[in-house]
DNA sequence: TCCAGAGTTGAATCCTGGTTCAGGTTTCAG
DNA sequence: CTGAAACCTGAACCAGGATTCAACTCTGGA
Protein backbone atom coordinates (compact mmCIF):
# COMPACT_ATOMS: atom_id res chain seq x y z
CA UNK A 1 0.00 0.00 0.00
CA UNK A 2 2.25 2.90 1.28
CA UNK A 3 5.56 2.86 1.08
CA UNK A 4 7.01 2.27 4.54
CA UNK A 5 9.26 5.43 5.00
CA UNK A 6 11.66 3.85 7.34
CA UNK A 7 11.46 -0.40 7.94
CA UNK A 8 11.45 1.14 11.84
CA UNK A 9 14.04 1.29 14.11
CA UNK A 10 14.84 -2.99 13.48
CA UNK A 11 17.44 -3.27 15.68
CA UNK A 12 20.13 -4.98 13.97
CA UNK A 13 19.78 -8.48 13.55
CA UNK A 14 21.64 -10.80 11.16
CA UNK A 15 19.60 -10.31 8.53
CA UNK A 16 19.89 -6.39 8.54
CA UNK A 17 20.58 -5.08 5.09
CA UNK A 18 24.26 -3.85 5.34
CA UNK A 19 24.58 -1.97 2.06
CA UNK A 20 22.22 0.48 0.00
CA UNK A 21 20.79 -1.87 -2.45
CA UNK A 22 20.06 -3.90 0.38
CA UNK A 23 18.24 -1.46 2.28
CA UNK A 24 15.84 -1.07 -0.51
CA UNK A 25 15.03 -4.66 -1.07
CA UNK A 26 14.05 -4.88 2.03
CA UNK A 27 11.77 -1.72 1.64
CA UNK A 28 10.29 -3.47 -1.36
CA UNK A 29 9.43 -6.48 0.25
CA UNK A 30 8.09 -4.98 2.98
CA UNK A 31 5.65 -2.68 1.14
CA UNK A 32 5.49 -6.25 -1.02
CA UNK A 33 3.86 -7.88 1.66
CA UNK A 34 1.97 -5.30 2.98
CA UNK A 35 -0.07 -5.41 -0.09
CA UNK A 36 -0.25 -9.10 -0.18
CA UNK A 37 -1.42 -9.67 3.55
CA UNK A 38 -3.34 -6.83 3.06
CA UNK A 39 -5.17 -8.34 -0.11
CA UNK A 40 -5.51 -11.98 0.91
CA UNK A 41 -5.11 -12.26 4.64
CA UNK A 42 -1.96 -13.94 6.69
CA UNK A 43 -2.79 -17.67 5.17
CA UNK A 44 -4.19 -16.49 1.69
CA UNK A 45 -1.11 -14.71 1.34
CA UNK A 46 1.90 -16.52 -0.45
CA UNK A 47 5.51 -15.77 0.13
CA UNK A 48 5.85 -16.72 -3.07
CA UNK A 49 3.60 -13.62 -4.71
CA UNK A 50 5.20 -11.18 -2.11
CA UNK A 51 8.54 -12.13 -4.45
CA UNK A 52 6.40 -11.50 -6.87
CA UNK A 53 5.07 -8.26 -6.36
CA UNK A 54 8.29 -7.06 -5.23
CA UNK A 55 10.19 -8.27 -8.18
CA UNK A 56 12.60 -10.30 -6.43
CA UNK A 57 13.12 -13.76 -6.14
CA UNK A 58 11.61 -16.08 -3.41
CA UNK A 59 15.26 -16.69 -2.54
CA UNK A 60 15.95 -13.08 -1.57
CA UNK A 61 12.82 -12.69 0.89
CA UNK A 62 14.46 -15.32 3.36
CA UNK A 63 17.83 -12.86 3.07
CA UNK A 64 15.65 -10.94 5.40
CA UNK A 65 13.22 -12.79 7.06
CA UNK A 66 13.33 -15.75 8.70
CA UNK A 67 9.71 -17.07 7.90
CA UNK A 68 6.31 -16.03 6.84
CA UNK A 69 5.43 -15.15 10.46
CA UNK A 70 8.64 -13.10 10.70
CA UNK A 71 7.40 -10.80 8.07
CA UNK A 72 3.97 -10.33 9.02
CA UNK A 73 5.30 -9.63 12.71
CA UNK A 74 7.70 -6.91 11.26
CA UNK A 75 4.32 -5.59 9.13
CA UNK A 76 2.35 -5.26 12.55
CA UNK A 77 4.86 -3.46 14.43
CA UNK A 78 5.15 -0.79 11.34
CA UNK A 79 1.15 -0.13 10.65
CA UNK A 80 0.95 0.07 14.63
CA UNK A 81 3.31 2.78 14.35
CA UNK A 82 1.86 4.19 11.52
CA UNK A 83 -1.49 4.70 13.12
CA UNK A 84 -0.10 6.41 15.32
CA UNK A 85 1.77 8.71 13.84
CA UNK A 86 -1.27 9.67 11.79
CA UNK A 87 -3.99 10.34 14.53
CA UNK A 88 -1.31 11.50 17.57
CA UNK A 89 -0.85 14.93 16.23
CA UNK A 90 -4.35 15.94 15.64
CA UNK A 91 -5.17 14.74 19.21
CA UNK A 92 -2.33 17.27 20.60
CA UNK A 93 -3.54 19.79 18.20
CA UNK A 94 -6.96 20.26 19.44
CA UNK A 95 -7.57 22.71 22.61
CA UNK A 96 -8.93 20.18 24.94
CA UNK A 97 -8.84 16.48 25.63
CA UNK A 98 -12.28 15.82 24.30
CA UNK A 99 -11.75 18.08 21.08
CA UNK A 100 -8.98 15.90 20.65
CA UNK A 101 -11.13 12.94 21.23
CA UNK A 102 -13.17 13.99 18.16
CA UNK A 103 -9.98 15.14 15.87
CA UNK A 104 -8.47 11.93 16.69
CA UNK A 105 -11.50 10.16 15.58
CA UNK A 106 -11.82 11.68 12.51
CA UNK A 107 -8.13 11.29 11.82
CA UNK A 108 -8.45 7.66 13.02
CA UNK A 109 -11.58 7.11 10.24
CA UNK A 110 -9.58 8.76 7.38
CA UNK A 111 -6.68 6.98 7.59
CA UNK A 112 -8.45 3.63 7.97
CA UNK A 113 -10.69 4.41 4.74
CA UNK A 114 -7.03 5.53 2.87
CA UNK A 115 -5.95 2.12 4.44
CA UNK A 116 -8.28 -0.86 4.84
CA UNK A 117 -5.62 -3.14 4.27
CA UNK A 118 -3.27 -2.10 6.86
CA UNK A 119 -6.41 -2.22 9.27
CA UNK A 120 -6.83 -5.86 8.61
CA UNK A 121 -3.29 -6.53 9.18
CA UNK A 122 -3.26 -5.97 12.35
CA UNK A 123 -6.89 -7.29 13.29
CA UNK A 124 -5.46 -10.50 11.63
CA UNK A 125 -2.71 -10.41 13.76
CA UNK A 126 -4.78 -11.67 16.81
CA UNK A 127 -4.68 -14.61 15.45
CA UNK A 128 -1.37 -14.86 14.00
CA UNK A 129 0.84 -13.47 16.39
CA UNK A 130 -1.35 -12.70 19.97
CA UNK A 131 1.52 -11.05 21.41
CA UNK A 132 2.27 -8.40 18.67
CA UNK A 133 -1.51 -7.79 18.59
CA UNK A 134 -1.77 -7.48 22.22
CA UNK A 135 0.65 -4.98 22.59
CA UNK A 136 -0.58 -3.12 20.13
CA UNK A 137 -3.30 -2.31 22.06
CA UNK A 138 -2.40 -2.42 25.24
CA UNK A 139 0.01 0.19 24.31
CA UNK A 140 -2.34 2.63 22.78
CA UNK A 141 -4.70 1.67 25.67
CA UNK A 142 -2.29 2.76 28.61
CA UNK A 143 -1.52 5.62 26.13
CA UNK A 144 -5.12 6.75 26.33
CA UNK A 145 -5.34 6.29 30.19
CA UNK A 146 -2.55 8.24 30.51
CA UNK A 147 -3.81 11.20 28.79
CA UNK A 148 -7.37 11.24 29.76
CA UNK A 149 -6.05 11.27 33.71
CA UNK A 150 -3.69 14.16 32.39
CA UNK A 151 -6.98 15.30 31.02
CA UNK A 152 -8.86 15.24 34.44
CA UNK A 153 -6.26 16.99 36.20
CA UNK A 154 -6.61 20.13 34.18
CA UNK A 155 -10.50 20.13 34.96
CA UNK A 156 -11.40 19.34 31.13
CA UNK A 157 -13.09 15.38 32.50
CA UNK A 158 -14.26 13.89 35.19
CA UNK A 159 -13.05 11.40 37.32
CA UNK A 160 -13.56 7.99 36.57
CA UNK A 161 -12.20 4.53 36.21
CA UNK A 162 -9.19 5.03 33.56
CA UNK A 163 -8.46 1.48 32.45
CA UNK A 164 -11.97 0.91 31.80
CA UNK A 165 -12.41 3.90 30.22
CA UNK A 166 -9.52 3.91 27.97
CA UNK A 167 -10.39 0.08 27.08
CA UNK A 168 -14.03 1.70 26.18
CA UNK A 169 -13.23 4.47 24.14
CA UNK A 170 -10.73 2.23 22.13
CA UNK A 171 -13.13 -0.32 20.63
CA UNK A 172 -15.37 2.37 20.63
CA UNK A 173 -13.14 3.81 18.12
CA UNK A 174 -12.29 0.33 16.42
CA UNK A 175 -15.88 -0.43 16.07
CA UNK A 176 -16.75 2.52 14.46
CA UNK A 177 -13.85 2.56 12.21
CA UNK A 178 -14.82 -1.00 11.22
CA UNK A 179 -18.24 0.05 10.56
CA UNK A 180 -17.82 4.00 9.05
CA UNK A 181 -14.87 2.89 7.70
CA UNK A 182 -13.70 -0.16 5.88
CA UNK A 183 -17.22 -1.22 5.40
CA UNK A 184 -19.33 1.85 4.63
CA UNK A 185 -17.88 4.85 3.75
CA UNK A 186 -20.87 6.80 2.70
CA UNK A 187 -20.86 8.95 5.48
CA UNK A 188 -19.01 12.29 6.00
CA UNK A 189 -16.04 11.13 9.05
CA UNK A 190 -17.23 14.34 10.53
CA UNK A 191 -20.90 13.36 10.93
CA UNK A 192 -19.72 10.05 12.88
CA UNK A 193 -17.25 12.08 14.98
CA UNK A 194 -19.59 14.56 16.06
CA UNK A 195 -21.77 11.81 17.01
CA UNK A 196 -19.39 9.59 18.69
CA UNK A 197 -18.31 12.67 20.40
CA UNK A 198 -21.73 13.51 21.85
CA UNK A 199 -21.80 10.51 22.86
CA UNK A 200 -18.67 10.55 25.04
CA UNK A 201 -18.81 13.79 26.32
CA UNK A 202 -22.86 13.49 27.20
CA UNK A 203 -23.62 10.23 28.05
CA UNK A 204 -27.26 8.80 26.78
CA UNK A 205 -28.26 10.21 29.76
CA UNK A 206 -31.72 12.01 29.04
CA UNK A 207 -31.46 15.70 29.06
CA UNK A 208 -31.54 16.92 32.13
CA UNK B 1 -17.03 -26.38 25.05
CA UNK B 2 -20.20 -26.06 25.91
CA UNK B 3 -22.60 -29.44 24.54
CA UNK B 4 -24.44 -27.76 21.38
CA UNK B 5 -28.66 -27.72 22.48
CA UNK B 6 -29.80 -27.89 19.00
CA UNK B 7 -27.36 -27.96 16.01
CA UNK B 8 -29.38 -24.70 15.20
CA UNK B 9 -32.38 -24.67 12.99
CA UNK B 10 -30.43 -25.95 10.18
CA UNK B 11 -32.65 -25.91 7.00
CA UNK B 12 -32.31 -28.88 5.65
CA UNK B 13 -29.88 -30.07 3.33
CA UNK B 14 -28.61 -32.88 1.44
CA UNK B 15 -25.95 -33.29 4.29
CA UNK B 16 -29.07 -32.89 7.30
CA UNK B 17 -28.95 -35.83 9.30
CA UNK B 18 -31.95 -38.17 8.71
CA UNK B 19 -31.68 -40.62 11.55
CA UNK B 20 -31.07 -40.17 15.57
CA UNK B 21 -27.82 -41.84 14.83
CA UNK B 22 -27.24 -39.21 12.57
CA UNK B 23 -28.08 -36.02 14.78
CA UNK B 24 -25.61 -37.44 17.37
CA UNK B 25 -23.11 -37.95 15.60
CA UNK B 26 -23.69 -34.68 14.23
CA UNK B 27 -23.47 -32.68 17.22
CA UNK B 28 -20.50 -34.87 18.47
CA UNK B 29 -18.60 -33.30 15.49
CA UNK B 30 -20.47 -29.92 16.48
CA UNK B 31 -18.85 -30.02 19.90
CA UNK B 32 -15.78 -31.46 18.76
CA UNK B 33 -14.81 -28.74 16.23
CA UNK B 34 -15.93 -25.91 19.25
CA UNK B 35 -13.28 -27.31 21.27
CA UNK B 36 -10.77 -27.76 18.44
CA UNK B 37 -10.38 -24.01 16.49
CA UNK B 38 -11.62 -22.70 20.48
CA UNK B 39 -7.84 -24.16 21.29
CA UNK B 40 -6.28 -24.21 18.00
CA UNK B 41 -8.10 -21.52 15.97
CA UNK B 42 -9.14 -22.03 12.21
CA UNK B 43 -5.98 -22.68 10.57
CA UNK B 44 -3.87 -24.47 12.96
CA UNK B 45 -7.00 -26.65 13.31
CA UNK B 46 -7.43 -29.88 11.69
CA UNK B 47 -10.12 -31.93 10.86
CA UNK B 48 -8.52 -34.90 11.53
CA UNK B 49 -8.31 -33.47 14.85
CA UNK B 50 -11.96 -32.73 15.28
CA UNK B 51 -12.74 -36.44 14.00
CA UNK B 52 -10.39 -37.64 16.65
CA UNK B 53 -11.86 -35.45 19.01
CA UNK B 54 -15.55 -36.62 17.93
CA UNK B 55 -14.38 -40.49 18.20
CA UNK B 56 -15.43 -40.44 14.84
CA UNK B 57 -13.57 -41.50 11.31
CA UNK B 58 -12.23 -38.89 9.19
CA UNK B 59 -15.05 -39.67 6.23
CA UNK B 60 -17.80 -39.55 8.28
CA UNK B 61 -17.02 -35.88 9.20
CA UNK B 62 -17.64 -35.51 5.40
CA UNK B 63 -20.45 -36.93 5.84
CA UNK B 64 -22.03 -33.40 7.62
CA UNK B 65 -19.86 -30.88 6.42
CA UNK B 66 -18.73 -30.06 2.42
CA UNK B 67 -15.27 -28.46 3.99
CA UNK B 68 -13.53 -27.11 6.89
CA UNK B 69 -14.74 -23.65 6.19
CA UNK B 70 -18.22 -25.38 6.23
CA UNK B 71 -18.10 -26.65 9.88
CA UNK B 72 -16.51 -23.17 10.62
CA UNK B 73 -19.47 -21.17 9.52
CA UNK B 74 -22.36 -23.66 11.23
CA UNK B 75 -19.88 -22.87 14.51
CA UNK B 76 -20.22 -19.49 13.88
CA UNK B 77 -23.97 -19.42 13.79
CA UNK B 78 -24.22 -21.23 16.38
CA UNK B 79 -22.19 -19.17 19.14
CA UNK B 80 -23.34 -16.20 17.96
CA UNK B 81 -26.79 -17.32 19.15
CA UNK B 82 -25.47 -18.67 22.38
CA UNK B 83 -24.65 -15.42 23.33
CA UNK B 84 -27.31 -13.57 22.33
CA UNK B 85 -29.62 -16.17 24.25
CA UNK B 86 -27.22 -15.62 27.42
CA UNK B 87 -27.42 -11.73 27.18
CA UNK B 88 -30.40 -10.66 25.82
CA UNK B 89 -32.81 -12.21 29.30
CA UNK B 90 -30.86 -9.74 31.39
CA UNK B 91 -31.27 -6.96 29.37
CA UNK B 92 -34.81 -7.54 29.40
CA UNK B 93 -35.47 -8.35 32.98
CA UNK B 94 -33.67 -4.58 33.80
CA UNK B 95 -36.21 -2.03 34.85
CA UNK B 96 -34.89 0.23 32.54
CA UNK B 97 -32.41 0.41 29.07
CA UNK B 98 -29.45 1.99 31.17
CA UNK B 99 -29.74 -0.61 34.04
CA UNK B 100 -29.79 -3.36 31.20
CA UNK B 101 -26.87 -2.26 29.05
CA UNK B 102 -24.94 -2.25 32.81
CA UNK B 103 -26.53 -5.84 33.33
CA UNK B 104 -26.02 -6.62 30.04
CA UNK B 105 -22.26 -5.99 29.90
CA UNK B 106 -22.07 -8.25 33.22
CA UNK B 107 -23.89 -10.72 31.53
CA UNK B 108 -21.66 -10.35 28.62
CA UNK B 109 -18.88 -10.29 30.60
CA UNK B 110 -18.95 -13.59 32.34
CA UNK B 111 -20.79 -15.34 29.28
CA UNK B 112 -16.91 -14.49 27.85
CA UNK B 113 -14.74 -15.56 30.86
CA UNK B 114 -16.46 -19.16 30.67
CA UNK B 115 -16.52 -19.38 26.83
CA UNK B 116 -12.92 -17.68 25.95
CA UNK B 117 -12.34 -20.37 22.73
CA UNK B 118 -16.15 -19.45 21.80
CA UNK B 119 -15.35 -15.74 21.69
CA UNK B 120 -12.42 -16.25 19.69
CA UNK B 121 -14.13 -18.43 17.16
CA UNK B 122 -16.50 -15.41 16.02
CA UNK B 123 -13.78 -13.18 16.15
CA UNK B 124 -11.72 -15.24 13.90
CA UNK B 125 -14.59 -15.54 11.56
CA UNK B 126 -13.86 -11.88 10.20
CA UNK B 127 -11.03 -13.41 8.13
CA UNK B 128 -12.30 -17.30 7.23
CA UNK B 129 -16.01 -15.99 6.72
CA UNK B 130 -16.26 -12.87 6.81
CA UNK B 131 -19.90 -12.11 5.80
CA UNK B 132 -20.93 -14.35 8.70
CA UNK B 133 -19.02 -12.07 10.72
CA UNK B 134 -20.83 -9.11 9.39
CA UNK B 135 -24.21 -10.74 9.88
CA UNK B 136 -23.27 -11.22 13.43
CA UNK B 137 -22.14 -7.36 14.20
CA UNK B 138 -24.74 -6.19 11.90
CA UNK B 139 -27.63 -8.23 13.61
CA UNK B 140 -26.32 -7.10 17.28
CA UNK B 141 -25.96 -3.50 15.98
CA UNK B 142 -28.99 -3.23 14.74
CA UNK B 143 -30.80 -4.65 18.17
CA UNK B 144 -29.34 -2.31 19.35
CA UNK B 145 -30.19 0.46 17.92
CA UNK B 146 -33.30 -0.39 17.80
CA UNK B 147 -33.60 -0.84 21.39
CA UNK B 148 -31.77 2.38 22.18
CA UNK B 149 -34.69 3.85 20.38
CA UNK B 150 -37.72 3.05 21.89
CA UNK B 151 -35.78 3.23 25.15
CA UNK B 152 -35.56 7.46 23.86
CA UNK B 153 -39.43 6.89 23.31
CA UNK B 154 -39.72 6.23 26.94
CA UNK B 155 -37.61 9.30 27.94
CA UNK B 156 -34.93 6.97 29.31
CA UNK B 157 -32.55 7.69 27.15
CA UNK B 158 -31.50 10.91 24.66
CA UNK B 159 -31.78 11.46 21.71
CA UNK B 160 -28.89 11.02 19.29
CA UNK B 161 -27.49 9.22 16.21
CA UNK B 162 -28.81 5.10 16.80
CA UNK B 163 -26.37 3.45 14.29
CA UNK B 164 -23.15 5.44 15.91
CA UNK B 165 -24.44 4.89 19.44
CA UNK B 166 -25.07 1.26 18.81
CA UNK B 167 -21.42 0.52 16.90
CA UNK B 168 -19.97 2.44 19.68
CA UNK B 169 -21.14 0.93 22.55
CA UNK B 170 -21.10 -2.41 21.02
CA UNK B 171 -17.60 -2.12 20.07
CA UNK B 172 -17.31 -0.62 23.65
CA UNK B 173 -18.08 -3.60 25.17
CA UNK B 174 -16.05 -6.18 22.57
CA UNK B 175 -13.13 -4.44 23.56
CA UNK B 176 -13.90 -4.82 27.72
CA UNK B 177 -15.15 -8.38 27.13
CA UNK B 178 -11.51 -8.71 25.45
CA UNK B 179 -9.39 -7.07 27.72
CA UNK B 180 -11.39 -7.94 31.20
CA UNK B 181 -12.96 -11.14 29.97
CA UNK B 182 -10.38 -13.13 27.97
CA UNK B 183 -7.20 -11.56 28.61
CA UNK B 184 -7.52 -10.33 32.61
CA UNK B 185 -10.22 -11.82 34.59
CA UNK B 186 -8.82 -10.48 37.75
CA UNK B 187 -11.06 -7.65 38.83
CA UNK B 188 -14.93 -8.81 39.17
CA UNK B 189 -17.40 -7.52 36.54
CA UNK B 190 -19.61 -6.07 38.18
CA UNK B 191 -17.01 -3.05 38.87
CA UNK B 192 -15.99 -3.39 35.36
CA UNK B 193 -19.84 -3.42 34.15
CA UNK B 194 -20.01 -0.10 36.92
CA UNK B 195 -17.70 1.94 35.39
CA UNK B 196 -18.59 1.01 31.78
CA UNK B 197 -21.97 2.58 32.62
CA UNK B 198 -21.33 5.52 34.57
CA UNK B 199 -19.54 6.19 31.22
CA UNK B 200 -22.07 5.39 28.91
CA UNK B 201 -24.63 7.20 31.36
CA UNK B 202 -22.89 10.20 31.73
CA UNK B 203 -20.24 10.91 29.84
CA UNK B 204 -16.75 12.29 30.08
CA UNK B 205 -17.80 15.99 30.68
CA UNK B 206 -16.95 17.53 34.48
CA UNK B 207 -19.34 17.47 36.41
CA UNK B 208 -21.57 20.61 36.01
C1' DT C 1 41.93 -2.48 -9.17
C1' DC C 2 40.50 -6.35 -6.25
C1' DC C 3 38.01 -9.44 -3.55
C1' DA C 4 35.36 -10.72 0.55
C1' DG C 5 31.25 -10.28 1.95
C1' DA C 6 26.47 -8.87 0.78
C1' DG C 7 22.82 -9.88 -2.27
C1' DT C 8 20.34 -12.51 -5.77
C1' DT C 9 18.29 -16.40 -8.04
C1' DG C 10 14.54 -19.99 -8.67
C1' DA C 11 14.19 -24.94 -9.26
C1' DA C 12 13.75 -28.71 -6.15
C1' DT C 13 12.55 -30.52 -1.75
C1' DC C 14 9.31 -31.59 1.79
C1' DC C 15 5.59 -31.66 4.47
C1' DT C 16 1.22 -30.68 6.09
C1' DG C 17 -3.41 -31.64 6.01
C1' DG C 18 -7.84 -31.26 3.31
C1' DT C 19 -10.54 -34.27 0.55
C1' DT C 20 -11.81 -38.61 -1.79
C1' DC C 21 -13.38 -43.20 -2.19
C1' DA C 22 -14.30 -48.08 -2.23
C1' DG C 23 -15.94 -50.94 0.77
C1' DG C 24 -18.41 -52.32 5.15
C1' DT C 25 -22.21 -51.82 8.90
C1' DT C 26 -26.61 -50.09 10.82
C1' DT C 27 -31.20 -48.40 10.61
C1' DC C 28 -35.97 -48.54 9.61
C1' DA C 29 -40.07 -48.29 6.56
C1' DG C 30 -42.90 -51.47 4.31
C1' DC D 1 -37.89 -59.97 7.51
C1' DT D 2 -35.54 -57.39 4.02
C1' DG D 3 -33.35 -54.29 1.05
C1' DA D 4 -32.36 -49.60 0.16
C1' DA D 5 -30.93 -45.62 2.22
C1' DA D 6 -28.03 -43.76 5.90
C1' DC D 7 -23.91 -43.99 8.14
C1' DC D 8 -19.21 -45.22 9.18
C1' DT D 9 -14.23 -46.16 8.21
C1' DG D 10 -9.44 -44.67 7.42
C1' DA D 11 -5.73 -45.42 4.11
C1' DA D 12 -4.32 -43.09 0.09
C1' DC D 13 -4.19 -39.21 -2.90
C1' DC D 14 -2.72 -34.64 -3.96
C1' DA D 15 -2.23 -29.76 -4.17
C1' DG D 16 -0.41 -25.91 -2.42
C1' DG D 17 3.13 -23.46 -0.64
C1' DA D 18 6.93 -22.65 2.84
C1' DT D 19 11.74 -23.31 3.03
C1' DT D 20 16.41 -24.74 1.34
C1' DC D 21 20.52 -24.43 -1.28
C1' DA D 22 24.32 -24.30 -4.48
C1' DA D 23 25.86 -21.32 -7.98
C1' DC D 24 26.30 -16.50 -9.40
C1' DT D 25 26.58 -11.37 -9.44
C1' DC D 26 27.15 -6.74 -7.08
C1' DT D 27 29.20 -3.38 -3.80
C1' DG D 28 32.27 -0.88 -1.47
C1' DG D 29 36.36 -0.37 1.36
C1' DA D 30 41.44 -0.72 1.09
Amino acid sequence: MTATPQPSEALATAKTPRTERGRKTLRLILDAAAEEFGARGYHEGSIARIAQRASVAIGSFYTYFDSKEAVFRALVADMSRQVREHVVPFILAAPDRLAGERAGLSAYLDFVRTHKALYRIIDESAFVAEDAYRRHYVDVADGYATSLEQAFGRGEVSDGDWQVRAWAIMGMNVFLGLKFGVWDDARPVEEIAAAAHALITNGLAPRA
